[in-house]
DNA sequence: AGACACGATACATAATCCTAGATCAGAAGT
DNA sequence: ACTTCTGATCTAGGATTATGTATCGTGTCT
């Protein structure tokens, strides 16, 4: 079974991680079941070009036909802009928008008083704030602020805050985890356009 | 049944038409038989990834992922190279001329087996048919073609088809370097001009 | 320890791919 | 007219994929 499509799925399987989305996640956003996500990326099996293409999509990448002689082109060209910082030192913009989090959180404890939750959230962001994130964890981020910007003023906000809270430790974690020396998945993650 | 996969099959055919490959000639090369090939490049059949990838293999091509972010600078970076220059315009008469000389370079390699100067022709044509040419070019072209025409039975056919693969070659090289249509496209697609 | 999310695996069922033939209409060449 | 080559279709049958659901072991967080 030496399949020759292996390396196009252990891509994605890199991809997936880098991006710190779960098979399930996926398959929900793919359209496809965990349980073939998994066979996919183990080399279990061979997936459907259709169902391949459903999967990657939903990671942000697109599936093209190459001539042979551009491959090394179009590669460095894909490695070029596919650790554009990661972790290496930090920031700017974002700064901003955490010191704003930081502030909205504080506010929240002084009207409702603390809770675990809200303690949590507050660790987690200084942690976040000085790790240099991916435009796509950047995004999370992003969402997961807007919401509990959305819900401060709601009557049940305790359990947005909670989720919310479960999410950026989820997200410190995989950062903190992420294997020390080798793991930059040397390939790209970003997206970033389009809030909704 | 609106298949995701549609514009990569409908590639895979262009190209294929363009290399005058037939599908069965690609079946053999493939591994698959005609009969798959038709339906995967009509859409009635989705092709498992493997077999799509065997295809796209033998057709010289290379199934690539790619970050959404960087397709449109794929997508230059591989048409630059697909059309190497085109003066654009012009299916003319001179199409029919190419048309039966590709024929013609195709019986000979069928009947006298490949050789690498007959590829050069095969190559050349290819180009210099969808180039828009000067009369005195077409000229030289139209004498080149003849001369392979009435040379192609002799015994000693081979260093005339050399000739003529250099003359073909020369022609080519003169117009696709006279052009100064981009300094550099930042990533060079030498697509084997060089003479050797 | 208990709860939970992760990926891997198991299994039955449905769906479909893929092969191996043969055939057919159309375009070309002889 | 006859031969040859092309791509599209058909038939069957065997192989593989894909779904749905459920479970398992591992690790992490409460």
């Amino acid at each position: 079974m030496s399949y020759q499509s292996e390396s196009l799925t252990a891509q994605a399987r890199e991809v997936r991680e880098a991006s710190g989305v779960s098979q399930r996640a996926l398959s929900e956003r793919a359209g496809l079941t965990q349980s073939h996500i998994s066979q996919i990326e183990s080399g279990k099996m061979e997936p459907g070009l259709s169902s391949f293409i459903d999967m990657t999509r939903a990671l942000d990448l697109e599936l093209m036909l190459v001539p042979k002689k551009l491959v090394p082109a179009v590669l460095s060209l894909v490695r070029a802009q596919a650790t554009p910082d990661m972790h290496i030192h930090a920031g700017q913009p974002n700064d901003k928008r955490f010191a704003r989090a930081e502030r909205l959180v504080k506010k929240l404890k002084h009207l409702y008083g603390s809770s675990a939750d809200l303690d949590r959230i507050e660790d987690t962001l200084r942690f976040l704030r000085r790790v240099n994130l991916s435009d796509q964890e950047m995004q999370l981020v992003r969402d997961l602020l807007a919401r509990l910007d959305r819900y401060q003023a709601s009557e049940q906000a305790a359990p947005v805050v909670r989720d919310i809270a479960q999410n950026l430790q989820r997200l410190r974690n995989s950062i903190a985890h992420a294997a020390p020396s080798e793991p930059r998945p040397a390939y790209a993650l970003d997206d970033g356009d389009e809030d909704a």
